[in-house]
DNA sequence: TATTTGACCAAGA
DNA sequence: ATCTTGGCCAAAT
């Protein structure tokens, strides 16, 4: 059996990310019954930059872009695109824009 | 195997 | 409201 770290149920999480709605780093370690907040940015930073796991979609619990392999402001630009107002590097109405995770 | 790191979060001199 | 501090967990070195 292939032993699927944090990494990879983290990326495989992201993927259940609707566009136009964005999560919390928090939002997914609880999601995977956790609390590695900060385990769960370590697997954005090292998740490829590819499509298939959109970890543009993630802000930090205040709101706030935190960061982003290709920079903060990239970020921002992608959201915009997806549909996500933001404004002064925080997501507009970011509340109503948190998607939640099906708790089963 | 042990230590350091990091895109976090909540609380507060 | 902003900044600082401590604590949390998993991955990387």
């Amino acid at each position: 059996m292939t032993q699927k770290t944090f990494n990879e149920k983290c990326w495989h999480l992201l993927t259940k990310i609707p566009k136009g709605k964005v999560t919390t780093y928090k939002e997914i370690a609880e999601a995977l019954g956790t609390k590695a907040y900060r385990a769960v940015g370590m697997a954005m930073n090292r998740n490829p930059d590819a499509p298939r796991v959109p970890c543009h979609r993630v802000v930090a619990s205040d709101g706030s872009l935190h960061g982003y392999a290709h920079g903060l402001r990239k970020k921002a630009e992608i959201l915009r695109k997806e549909g996500v107002a933001i404004t002064g590097g925080r997501v507009a109405d970011f509340q109503e824009r948190m998607y939640r995770f099906r708790k089963g």
